[in-house]
DNA sequence: AAGTGGTCTAGACCACACA
DNA sequence: GTGTGGTCTAGACCACTTG
C-alpha cells in the first residue's frame, strides 16, 4: 500500500471541498466511513489533517464544513521556486557565488557545527518573470553534499539537497524589515531608501539535525508574507 | 471531567520534556499508557499535540524526543499584550482614536459586513517598556459589541471581546516591509526613513466568522517576526 | 429528541531503526 | 531480532447544536 488509508481520503475530501465551495457540510464522519469502507477514526485522521491544513473546519453537534479559502491556508516549507510558481510566477536565478567557506562562529551555532568545519555558500539573484525579486545567500554543510565540486551551480539546491537525503521538513524564520546596502540595492535594481523583507531561515530535517540556513532579503514592493496563525493552548 | 486525559497528559508531558532537557529520550508510548492507566491512542493523542507545537519530535522505529527549544515554537494568535509579555517587555497603550465608523467597502469585504454596517474603530500607540512599539488600528463589528459606548477605552481590546463571545481562534496575516508616513513615524518616534513592519490581520472564531480587523506598524529596530513553518503534503 | 463531532478503549498488524 | 512509532478496526459513551 502506497499510501495509507487516511491520505488517501484526506486527498479525495480536498478535491470534494473544492467542488461544494465554501461553507457547505460535508457528510458525517459515520457517512464518511460506510461510504469508504473505513472506521471513524480513520475518517477522523484525514478530517484532522484537513483541519489542520485550514480546509475545513468542525462544529461540535453541527457538522465539518469548507473552510472558506481565503489567502493562503497556512505558512509551509517551500523552496523559491515553488513559492513563485505558487504566486503564478515564473522563477528564474543568476548565481553570483558558487564556493565552500568556513562556517564560522555565527553560522556554526545555526549548523551545529564547528567554526572551521567547511559550508557550501551560494549567493544568488532570485528572479520572478526574470525581475529581481530577492538576494539569497544559502549555506548547507559541505559533509552533507559530498561529491560537489566548487563552481558547481545546481539548478535547485532543494533537489540538489534531496539527493543527498538531505530533506527539510521544518524550518525557524526570522523576519524583519531593513533598508538594503548599496550593494545590495544595485543588485535588486531598487532604489535607494526603499524598505525590504530581511528572512532568515534554517531548516531541519525530522531528525531535528540543521540541514541549510539561508538569508534573503526581499524587495517589498514585489512580496509579502502570507499566513494563518491559530490560537494556542497554555 | 475539566479537561480531557490527553489534554492533562499534553501538560505533564510538557514538564517532563522541560525537565529532561533538548533531544532527551521519552518513555515509550506503551509505557506512557501503563504508567498513566491510558490507552495508547490517548496517548498518542497527547504526544500529537506536542509534536504540533513543536516541543517533541518522533522517529519512527526510535522513539519520541524533545525538541531542541530555539526559537519560539511556533507563531501563535496573541493579543499585542501577550505578545510583548512573551518577550518580556511591559505593554501599554495611549488610546488615539476610540469611536464608530461606517465598515466602507474594502473592510466590509473582510469583515462580511454591508459597507454601511458599523464598526467600532480603536487607534493606538502601542507601548513596550513605555516606548512606542507599534501603531495600530482595529476594527470590531460593532453589532457584535453591543453596549460599548462611544469614547469607551477598553484596557484589553481582546478581553472586551471575550466577555461579549468573540473567540479568536484563528487569523490570516499578511506582513509586509513599508516605509511609514510622516505622521506614522511621528507617532512611534521614528527618524525620517527608517523602515517598518506593516501587518494585516483579520481574525476568525470557530465558526469561521470574522471578528475582528487589525493593521499594525511596527518599529522595524524594536520588532520582528519568528515562527516555525512546517513541510506540507501536496 | 435526534444527530453531530469529541473522547476513549483494547486490541491488531505493519514499517522502520538499531544492535 | 527486538522494540519503536505508524496505521487501522469496532466498538462505547459524552458534549454539543439544532429542530
Amino acid at each position: 500500500m502506497a499510501l495509507p488509508k487516511y491520505e488517501r481520503l484526506r486527498r479525495e475530501l480536498l478535491g470534494m471541498c473544492e467542488e461544494l465551495g465554501p461553507r457547505a457540510l460535508l457528510p458525517t464522519e459515520r457517512e464518511l466511513a460506510e461510504r469508504f469502507g473505513l472506521s471513524r477514526a480513520t475518517v477522523r485522521s484525514a478530517l484532522s489533517g484537513l483541519e489542520q491544513a485550514g480546509a475545513v473546519y468542525r462544529v461540535q453537534g453541527a457538522g465539518t464544513f469548507v473552510a472558506p479559502s481565503t489567502i493562503s491556508k497556512s505558512l509551509s516549507l517551500t523552496s523559491f521556486s515553488e513559492d513563485m510558481r505558487a504566486r503564478g510566477l515564473r522563477p528564474g536565478s543568476r548565481v553570483l557565488v558558487a564556493d565552500e567557506v568556513p562556517a564560522g562562529r555565527a553560522l556554526a551555532e545555526h549548523l551545529r557545527l564547528r567554526p572551521a568545519d567547511p559550508v557550501v555558500r551560494l549567493v544568488r539573484v532570485r528572479l520572478a518573470d526574470d525581475r529581481p525579486m530577492c538576494l539569497e545567500t544559502a549555506y548547507v554543510p559541505a559533509a552533507r553534499l559530498p561529491g560537489l565540486a566548487r563552481g558547481d551551480t545546481p539548478a535547485s539546491l532543494y533537489d540538489l539537497m534531496h539527493e543527498h537525503g538531505l530533506r527539510p521538513v521544518r524550518a525557524e524564520q526570522v523576519v524583519e524589515a531593513a533598508l538594503p546596502g548599496d550593494e545590495e540595492a544595485a543588485l535588486l535594481s531598487m532604489p535607494p531608501g526603499a524598505p525590504a523583507l530581511r528572512i532568515h531561515r534554517t531548516a531541519f530535517d525530522q531528525r531535528e539535525r540543521p540541514v541549510e540556513r539561508t538569508i534573503s532579503m526581499y524587495r517589498a514592493d514585489r512580496y509579502d508574507i502570507r499566513f494563518t496563525v491559530q490560537r494556542e493552548l497554555p
